[in-house]
RNA sequence: GGGCGUGUAGCUUAGUUUGGCUGGAGCACCCCGCUGAUAACGGGGAGGUCACAGGUUCAAAUCCUGUCAUGCCCA
């Protein structure tokens, strides 16, 4: 049996802060996950790995807003809802912190701190906010387990990626190829395009217009370049196919302002792009012929340094191709291609067949061979001995100089070298159907993520290059034979043992450098050989995209676990993951399983300032979740966060909105549970007691309807979270709490639970609002669990978390009241005639507390079993239905526009103008008898509404609704001596009731009451009236002299005194 | 530079799919009312070039084209 305790003032801080410690000592989190063991529904999510070595902010509070929300939802509609906390541990962030910790800016650096103890840093770099994170998770109240968390730097999750990389490497989808990066030959460091944005800088560089002898032909191809160091590396000129080319032959010397080294002599001819003749050429030359650069395509030419790189087996190296991507926005028209020097390069020399040979090591100089004055030199401080070289052999046009925002290492401030790194990829483009396919599979919230950004990124998909030349990370499983080239991928630590050499060490953990001194031996017949592992670690994305089957260990542990939890169900991360997590999963499943990864992916807005600007550090605009965790709490963060806007909006963070869901949401909650908590305490009342149950169909039409609106708005709510428009589910349920329950229901049902004395109709009221509360804290529980899970503790010493969704699910029964349609439509119109009755008395000013003799209410549906209410909410004394119209109204006509434009098109204004100037009364006998023609079209009662208007001499108003037509509210505004009696009699109340008030008197108090007026003669009945609403157990009227407060009403004066 | 979002009152937003009555709310502001009803509630007011410019249409916040701003991803 659970007698509510009175509740008391609202403190939302503490409220949660018990509450967190109640949950961690009777451990709701596991009881409501096995709680629901039984009925073997499990709902499975996955935890999008967060990295723990940056401070959360309130944009993390969002994920993990809908992250949480979506698994209580599921939970109480009686899932298994299993929640493990993940870890992202590897990468490059973590490598450059402690890089900047360590101030270790090279490889050769970090290599001379020794690797061990670099990664021995980085492990415990990882945890550096892991306190934090935890503190703001549990605050927030994110129900998941960080007891037992997946972390990707574990053997166990190393090996299960092996494991995975093995599989793709056994269908011959891991292949070795190169990568172009921007890179650092100081460091020895390749940079994601987030650090190469940090490092742009404008340079002036030497540009060279570079002539290329065609072979069997006299004529040179010309080609420009702004990084002379690729030169030698010229394995091919590019061409557009539809560009038109020009072959010139020089005619003159040019004029004495040639500038530098390089020339042409006269007779020369050259080829180049039409367009580009003007601002190339410094010769006066004659064209002798036009022609597509589809007729260059096949043609050779002589390499400008011989030996550089051997194409002997490339018969494509040194020869003219066409490529799509070549312009004529500047330099020539034609392109010199250097396969390891440039992205486009690479892929055009890959498509193509060119040699994919460097010249440059990872030094950043020349390689021995490349020619004898630049072997062994650092390319950038060769340009000017290169173009020297091209000069002296004929082969320089001209030279210029250039500027350009070129990137620069943000670290040693030398420019970074676009350079192809040996790489090793995953054939993505080998699956790219399966992977269309499983995108078009999953369900997407919002639609267009993955129809058009993940489509669109799939359609163009390319190879994934997943080694990282780094040494904190997952290592690449991959060993390689010296003697006879054989490759060999790991798939366990298992299989790592067995063909390891008697000499390795097994490592002490799957990390850098333990993994690199594993040597294996060569598995190929006859080879003795002592593999050697690739020396690079994962990309990071794939780790995470490994998540799904390595945070069980699978196949090696768990295999019923993951085999009952795979698709996962549900996963919910921020937009920008589209190609990053959200890709990694769907990637690693499709080559893995072939299949699915996951079958529901909400993805998220990004939060933004109050502003709309990115949040960030520089900006200083971040907003610190603890502001408000210690002042609105949680519950209204969380609030705020899913009605504000759509999840997939961006949303600008606006402090006061939470303010604001604080203000209306929560302590409007409170108050109404405060409200019935109080004189449920008072009363005793015991909702399980069946002698006082009052079953539902002999409640009162109030509660009857308040039970009705809840089963709707409950509906709705439910339909709305399965649509994920969350948002508006949010917004309908503060609604109903606001208005409808506390502003209508609570309001017009105090007068019952004052009643000291026992009745059916007082109990009536307090299992309405028992099991109106209930379901309320039932339906907001997964957005909001504190105050939800407090009330319903008090309530029914129960946890809300262990509740079931009242809509019910196809595991569990709904437990919602009965609905009347009816009835909802009949208490809108009464509230729109409430509302209506104040406004009428605003425009007639006439005050509300003063009372009119008799209401009419004309039209609609009956309402007379509402005429109760309505008469008290407008102080009326009587109210009646009036059939008969005429008596205070006239009507007018009002034209429906969207039937009249589809009948009248063009004729509309003039049609409208007739309308506006026609006799309703005899207009609407037209059209009812179907003879009104207006501008030679057949004007119906489709094409038409009628409004009624109040006749003066009274104070009315009417009101149209689409359902019911048009109800109008006449008050009668005649004034006599018994009206203005109640009138003062309610203000004398008003004001005494705000006296106890602030005398802090209690409700129960008696109280010793005199008054004295002058100006009007207030009935006995209304004194005896005023003597009990304000429980005056004595009272005197106009004895002695005026003390006290005094006011004035009407002309009248009051003065009035209380006593304890 | 490309792809995908977003842009409505001082602020936060509904309406845009399917064109149609005077673009609807909340916060803040002003006036009034109500209240043993709370940081609450009711009525009224002020506040909108519906980002901008064209186009389609009898009619555009809504459909089309372009531009700008802003965010994400890619180059």
């Amino acid at each position: 049996m659970v007698i509510p305790e009175p509740a008391g003032d609202l403190d939302p801080v503490t409220l949660e802060v018990d509450l967190m410690k109640i949950w961690k000592d009777e451990d709701t989190f596991g009881k409501s996950i096995n709680a629901r063991k039984d009925l073997e529904s499990p709902f499975t999510f996955l935890e999008g790995p967060p990295t723990a070595n940056g401070k959360p902010g309130i944009h993390h509070v969002i994920s993990r807003l809908f992250k949480d929300m979506v698994c209580r939802w599921k939970t109480m509609e009686g899932h298994v809802v299993e929640r493990k906390a993940g870890w992202d541990t590897h990468g490059l962030p973590v490598e450059i912190e402690v890089q900047k910790q360590l101030d270790l800016m090279s490889n050769e650096a970090i290599e001379a701190y020794g690797m061990e103890a670099f990664n021995q840093k980085c492990k415990e770099s990882v945890w550096t906010y892991e306190a934090a994170w935890r503190e703001m998770t549990e605050r927030m109240g994110f129900w998941v387990d960080m007891d037992d968390p997946y972390v990707t730097l574990q053997d166990e999750f190393i090996e299960s990626a092996w494991w995975s990389l093995k599989q793709m490497f056994d269908k011959g989808l891991l292949f070795r190829g190169h990568k172009v990066l921007p890179y650092c030959p100081q460091t020895g460091t390749s940079y994601s395009s987030h650090e190469v944005a940090q490092g742009y800088k404008e340079v002036s560089e030497p540009a060279v217009f570079v002539k290329f002898k065609l072979v069997d032909d006299d004529a040179s191809v010309l080609a420009w370049t702004t990084t002379p160091w690729t030169l030698p590396g010229n394995v091919g000129l590019a061409v557009g196919p539809n560009v038109t080319y020009v072959r010139v032959r020089i005619t003159a010397e040019p004029s004495d302002s040639w500038e530098g080294r390089g020339g042409a002599s006269v007779g020369e001819e050259l080829i180049l792009a039409k367009d580009l003749m003007g601002t190339v050429l410094r010769h006066h030359v004659e064209v002798i012929e036009e022609l597509e650069g589809s007729s260059l395509v096949g043609r050779s030419y002589n390499p400008l340094f011989p030996g550089a790189i051997d194409g002997s087996k490339n018969p494509a190296a040194w020869t003219i191709v066409g490529a799509e991507f070549v312009t004529t926005t500047d330099g020539t028209g034609v392109v010199h291609t250097a396969v390891m020097y440039g992205e486009d390069d690479y892929n055009l020399g890959m498509k193509e067949g060119f040699p994919a040979q460097h010249t440059v090591g990872i030094d950043g100089k020349f390689i021995s061979g490349t020619h004898s004055k630049l072997d062994g030199r650092y390319v950038k401080e060769c340009d000017s001995d290169i173009i020297d070289l091209l000069a002296s052999q004929t082969s320089l046009y001209r030279e210029h100089t250039y500027t350009h925002d070129y990137p620069h290492c943000w670290r040693t401030d030398y420019p970074l070298l676009y350079y192809a790194m040996d790489s090793w990829f995953v054939r993505m483009t080998a699956v790219k159907e399966q992977i269309l396919q499983y995108n078009s599979e999953v369900e997407w919230a919002p639609s267009w993520t993955g129809e058009k950004r993940m489509g669109e990124w799939l359609s163009n998909i390319k190879d994934w290059a997943i080694s990282r030349e780094r040494y904190w990370g997952t290592p690449i499983p991959v060993w390689i034979c010296p003697d006879c080239g054989h490759e060999h991928c790991i798939g366990s630590i298992a299989e790592m043992e067995v063909m390891k050499t008697q000499d390795s060490p097994m490592p002490p953990e799957l990390h850098r450098p333990y993994v690199d001194n594993v040597k294996l031996s060569c598995p190929n017949n006859g080879c003795n050989g002592e593999m050697i592992r690739e020396p690079y670690v994962m990309d990071c994305w794939f780790d995470s995209g490994c998540a799904s089957f390595a945070q069980w260990h699978y196949p090696f542990e768990n295999q019923d676990k993951f085999e009952g939890a795979f698709p996962v169900d549900y996963i919910c991360e921020a937009v920008d993951q589209t190609r990053g997590w959200f890709y990694s999963l769907l990637a690693v499943s499709t080559t893995v399983f072939d299949s699915i990864c996951y079958r529901r992916c909400l993805s998220l807005g990004h939060i933004l300032d109050k502003d709309g600007k990115k949040m960030s550090k520089s900006r200083g605009n971040v907003v610190n979740p603890w502001d408000h965790f210690n002042k609105e709490g949680s519950d209204s963060i969380r609030w705020y966060m899913m009605t504000q806007s759509a999840p997939w909006s961006p949303t600008n963070f606006d402090p006061d909105g939470v303010r604001e869901s604080y203000a209306k949401m929560f302590l409007t909650l409170w108050n109404v549970h405060r409200f019935h908590a109080d004189y449920a305490a008072l009363d005793g009342f015991n909702p399980e007691d069946p002698d006082n149950f009052v079953p539902v169909n002999e409640r009162s039409h109030l509660d009857r309807w308040i039970l009705s609106r809840l089963h709707t708005v409950s509906n709705s709510y439910h339909d709305q979270f399965v649509s994920w428009d969350f948002h508006k589910a949010g917004r309908d349920l503060e609604s109903f709490v606001v208005n409808d329950l506390s502003n209508w229901y609570v309001r017009r049902s105090r007068r019952r639970l004052w009643d000291e004395a026992d009745s059916t109709d007082k109990r009536a009221c307090q299992h309405t609002l028992h099991e109106v509360l209930l379901t309320v804290c039932r339906l907001m529980a997964p957005v909001s669990p504190f105050m939800p899970d407090r009330i319903h503790r008090d309530l029914t010493g129960l946890s809300v978390h262990l509740a079931d969704w009242p809509v019910g699910s196809n595991l569990i029964e709904s437990s919602l009241p009965p609905q009347d349609w009816i009835l909802e439509q009949e208490m809108s119109l009464v509230r729109t005639l409430a509302e209506t009755g104040r406004r009428i008395r605003v425009e007639a000013d006439r005050r509300q507390r003063l009372p009119c003799r008799s209401g009419w209410i004309v039209g609609g549906p009956d309402i007379s079993q509402f005429h109760k209410i309505l008469a008290d909410e407008l102080n009326v004394e009587i109210l009646t239905t009036e059939e008969d119209l005429e008596r205070f109204q006239r009507i007018m006509i009002e034209p429906n526009r969207k039937a009249l434009g589809k009948k009248c098109r063009q004729d509309l204004p003039q049609v409208l103008s007739l309308l506006s100037e026609a006799d309703p009364d005899n207009l609407l006998l037209e059209i009812d008898s179907g003879i009104c023609i207006l501008e030679g079209y057949d004007i119906t009662m489709d094409d038409i509404e009628i409004k009624r208007v109040e006749k003066q001499g009274y104070a009315a108003a009417t009101i149209s609704d689409e359902q019911i037509g048009d109800v109008s509210l006449v008050l009668d505004m005649i004034l006599d001596e018994e009206l203005l009696s109640k009138g003062l009699a309610r203000d004398i109340i008003r004001r005494v009731q705000a006296k106890r008030k602030e005398l802090s008197l209690d409700v129960e108090a008696n109280i010793s009451l005199s008054v004295w007026i002058s100006g009007l003669e207030i009935s006995s009945k209304d004194w005896d009236h005023i003597q009990s609403e304000v429980r005056a157990g004595k009272a005197t009227m106009n004895e002695g002299k005026p003390v006290g407060d005094s006011f004035e009403v009407d002309g009248v004066v009051v003065n009035f005194i209380i006593e304890k």
